[in-house]
DNA sequence: TCAAAAGTGTTTCCAATACACCCATGG
DNA sequence: CCATGGGTGTATTGGAAACACTTTTGA
């Protein structure tokens, strides 16, 4: 730190790429079933060199002025369309030669989107975005990340994300989040994030499965986050069978 | 992303910050009582401007050809003589006027130094660093940072730290570093990366302690962790009880 | 012989699990 | 009226907590 002069050495680019998860909600073709809630992850595709037409993590670079949180919100914004979510910083990559148009460190972002968005998926043309589904498999230590056109699998070895065809360090920089997201979901009840104001305590158990591998009893569910939830006057209805009362998160109170 | 020349826009400096933790060892002038175990926390004495003669986190700049880990390492052993420590980054700070030395955001690192480090204690002067005594009084969620000539305290209000003496703004990151020590000890049992190689099972509950603020009963403690160490065939001796089995930390087999 | 901490045994109790069963709705 | 998921009640059980008690050492 001593005798350093900020212009002295030469300093990097820094730039801020976003890893955001949602829900989809796709209705069954039968309709004596529920509808099913999957795992969504926010991709573009890419328009210019390197890694021209792949998918990589939105992203840019930090402007004077600005936090790196600012940059992630307003570069995911400008690329996808998507507002209004939770950031939680996921890590550093900063190896020298992980992008090839120069010293560029970046700052991941794990993003939750609370709303379905599906503004960003009508517009995901304009925006050259996806929201692709994704699988994590426990057993076998894999992620799956698909669209109709197109499969990503993420391995993992030896403390690495292997390559893949995702750009750049893109797929530890998925990795990680997603270890990081699956952690916040079992500690630190970051599942609401996820979920719309109000939701179906079936709602929150599926959401809450998916990301953490974690199957339940439903009744046993129920009972355990009962102290993490607020009953609300509000009901489902159109379901062909009983309806569910909705509930909210409960705000602690000091 | 697009369009962007990475020559067009204005960069930061980035630097490392390191909250090193490390264990010390006190004997008790009373001989009937054992060993008592300390937290302490790794500061320097900053030689120039700003906040010069202040107390600061170790840290210093990226530079080209490194990783940002790599910095924190080579700098924490240029200013401390500190080494062989795991490193957990801990948080990414940009506030665009946190340094009045122009526009340096810092990478910040939980760094856990498992060795009591006499090194750097008998060095201290040399290197113009501390180890300093931490604690952190979870009723009032205050840390207290103290030496025998020096006391800091950080309070936590409305999701940020209050300024104090520290310079910068590193009463925050180490706020937020051990909140993220405090989980990753009750959650993914990063205890052992504070102890030797080879320790008694009641220093191992000593620290745990320290650090998350659970007390528990020694043989319920005991029994807990059974299948997270391996016995070994050391003890300890001189002391004025009966000798304790050394434990080493398990490694996971696959 | 005593204080202090190491270490084991045992009882109690609570919370996670399993599972049976009723409810409400649309098909 | 039946399939489906919503929702409650209850018995079981495994592990956490409490605590009594023995062991081994140096002072």
């Amino acid at each position: 730190m001593n005798k350093y002069n900020i212009n002295d050495y030469e300093r990097p680019s820094v730039a801020a790429d976003i890893v955001t998860f949602g829900i989809s909600t796709e209705e069954s073709s039968n309709k004596r079933h529920s509808h099913i809630k999957k795992l969504k992850l926010l991709l573009i595709k890419r328009k210019e060199q390197p890694f021209a037409q792949q998918y990589a993590l939105p992203g840019g670079f930090l402007r004077k002025g600005e936090t790196i949180e600012q940059t992630a919100l307003r570069e995911l914004e400008e690329e996808t369309g998507v507002e209004n979510i939770k950031l939680i910083n996921s890590g550093v990559y900063s190896a020298p030669d992980r992008d090839s148009r120069g010293w560029i460190i970046s700052v991941s972002f794990l993003a939750l989107s609370n709303t379905v968005s599906l503004k960003s998926n009508e517009a995901s043309d304009a925006y050259n975005a996806q929201w692709f589904d994704f699988s994590y498999d426990e057993s076998n230590d894999i992620i799956r990340i698909s669209n109709s056109d197109e499969e990503f699998e993420i391995k993992y070895e030896n403390g690495k994300a292997l390559p893949n065809n995702l750009a750049f360090d893109h797929a530890q920089i998925i990795y990680d989040a997603f270890m990081r997201l699956k952690d916040e979901v079992i500690y630190h009840d970051i599942v609401f994030d996820l979920l719309p104001d109000l939701f179906p305590l079936s709602e929150l158990q599926q959401i809450y499965t998916i990301i953490t591998g974690i199957k339940e009893d439903a009744g046993n569910f129920r009972r355990k986050v009962k102290d993490k939830v607020e009953e609300t006057d509000e009901f489902t209805s159109n379901k062909a069978h009983r309806p569910s009362k909705l509930y909210k998160k409960r705000v602690k109170e000091y």
